[in-house]
DNA sequence: CATGAATGAGACTTCATTCAT
DNA sequence: CATGAATGAAGTCTCATTCAT
């Protein structure tokens, strides 16, 4: 399963339940209106709950700003970890591109991506959040990259691999400024391209 | 010299310098704390005037918003062109990284960026404008690689010299991304990996 | 007792308490200022509560201004009905023009409906529900002054009772002009030329 | 001639030029907008002038308020003065009730007419303005009355004449309010309830 | 005499947050 | 546990008035 828990099930916890309802509800909202320009109504109307009782759950609108996120990242690594699992590097990543354009809430938000890397520049806790997940995707498509071609590797040296893995970042970066600033351009047309990118990074 | 003037000179005329010293506190206000949470009141402390007197100059705060906006792409699209008419595209590219962890306000700001394209998702006139921006750079980026070497080109056939161009401005994109994400990073640790994509995208 | 209720009992839903803490405390500033000179803060003073929260109850200031305009225009029509249940015509006509004079809350103000009747000039909404106010108005006159007078009512033929509606009509709304211009003027004194006028709109 | 200067010649000191200029303005948009909503910018774009040169002409904006009160007076004065001229009073009275539907700029607004009234509530020195005009049409009208009928008068006596004046006047306020309210209704409607009142008013 | 740039107060409105119920 | 009424600060914008030019 990709990304985080959409819609919790009857044994979670109760506060549990009430967060991920929040969350939900607030990603939604930021999603539509923006980090800023959505409101603490907003967020309790779609969450159905009284904006009142959100406070038990959550210290701050910035406490759920932040916890957005970390979901963020959590489903942004979620679908890096796609890429090595599958057999082709290419389609993944033309899935990935489309599962952007989907607005599919289970899956990292592109716009929201942007939207939290901006906001990274004033907050530091954000930026640390950002940092941090940005190693630690860099670390596991280098390993991944470097690993043996039997185990599922590419089989890449170290020295190439870790440029490789950065180029593939910025290219993935690209793709979401893309998915943003083109939401009506057309996947297929981005097919050639990538696939051509492609099959440069994994030839060592 | 990059960009547009950033502070005009005293022989504009009058409504001019002000509009002027407007968008540069804006700018400035914009890049410290986001588009929405900057206050009018904010920018005309920047600015250095009331801020009943800024409608004088634009009709809204979304007014300014927009000029930001414009002026942003505009200065996207100087650094662009920066890169074909100089003789080493790596170094180029390379110094545009840098330009943007400078935080030099006559140059593009890709938190700036970064939070515009995020807000397109919102406002269809900012969409309209990235998007044209975009193909603009695009036909541009384009000619120059289908020119031919003589002329200073790359001399590329056109159907690879199109998905050249595209991957080019996702590489830009997601220099822009890195840039905001990881002000801290040193440059020259990106120089390995640019130059070898470039070697590879000016290959025919 | 003559027009709506001015301050709502504790039993009421608390919401409907509120709007009408609030409507109170408008009608007394929009007479005391004019609908656009009174400001939200006036009213929010006079209702004993925050600015912020007459916003949970009422879309906007003109909503407060079309709910007054509306209720004034009640308290109107319920003073017209006043005169066809008197046995006395001009005594009610008089009871009435010094009620105006008594700045009664729960009667029509007649400085406010000089000023509601000049806004119908520029917002058609208003306009719009004086007029039909009116048109209530003349109709339950005509059917008053046709009745027969078994029926308490004047017995006056169709075509001559609408004209003497309308002049009613005309004289109300000058006595109210005469209310507001000359508060100090002893009612007494129009004793004389409204039995008069009576005694003539009544003779068939 | 009735009413005040509209345009005035060529022999007007510049002064007094420049004044009524900005008063044919000001009526305008006080008419457009309200004594309040009107703005100085407002006038000053209708007088074709800069806002600061108005304030050498008057004091403030509530002097010129104070003018277009005292104009509207005087015009209003005029208009009664043409009933006594007039040898058929009921459609005199009809004749000006069609000058309130035109928006003729130079007759006496009904809006404002009842906007200054209500106003007078407020600000004694408007309230003054306009019980002093009253009381000089109110003699004017019952000088007319008693006058004999050889010199064009009524020849009603005094007593009789007093109240007839003042009905008279609750009447002329009265249409004022149904020009305003009723700007659509057809004059023509009127003539008979004007007739009939005014063959009884006439009626020794 | 004339302009219109500039200000400061104040208008309407929104919103994160708290707290009595 | 939950509500939603209530507040106060802050935001955008307008406007009468002044004054340097």
């Amino acid at each position: 399963m990709i990304g985080h828990v959409v819609c919790a099930g009857k044994d979670t916890p109760r506060a549990e339940v009430q967060r991920e309802r929040i969350l939900c509800a607030a990603q939604k909202c930021f999603i539509e209106h923006g980090f800023h320009a959505a409101s603490m109504a907003n967020i309790a109307e779609a969450a159905q709950m009284s904006a009142g009782l959100m406070y038990r759950y959550f210290e701050n609108k910035s406490a759920i700003v932040r916890a957005i996120v970390e979901r963020q990242l959590q489903d942004g690594r979620a679908q890096i970890e796609q890429l090595h699992s599958s057999a082709d590097l290419a389609a993944s990543i033309l899935q990935t591109y489309r599962s952007w354009l989907g607005r599919d809430p289970a899956v990292m938000n592109p716009a929201l991506y942007l939207e939290m890397s901006a906001a990274a520049t004033r907050d530091p806790q954000i930026a640390a959040a950002l940092q941090d997940s940005d190693e630690r995707i860099f670390e596991a498509l280098q390993a991944w990259m470097t690993r043996d071609r039997v185990d599922r590797g590419l089989g890449l040296p170290p020295d190439i691999a870790s440029g490789r893995a950065r180029l593939l970042m910025q290219v993935w970066n690209g793709l979401a400024v893309t998915a943003v600033r083109h939401p009506d351009r057309d996947p297929a047309a981005m097919r050639d391209v990538i696939e051509k990118f492609v099959s440069r990074l994994v030839t060592p």
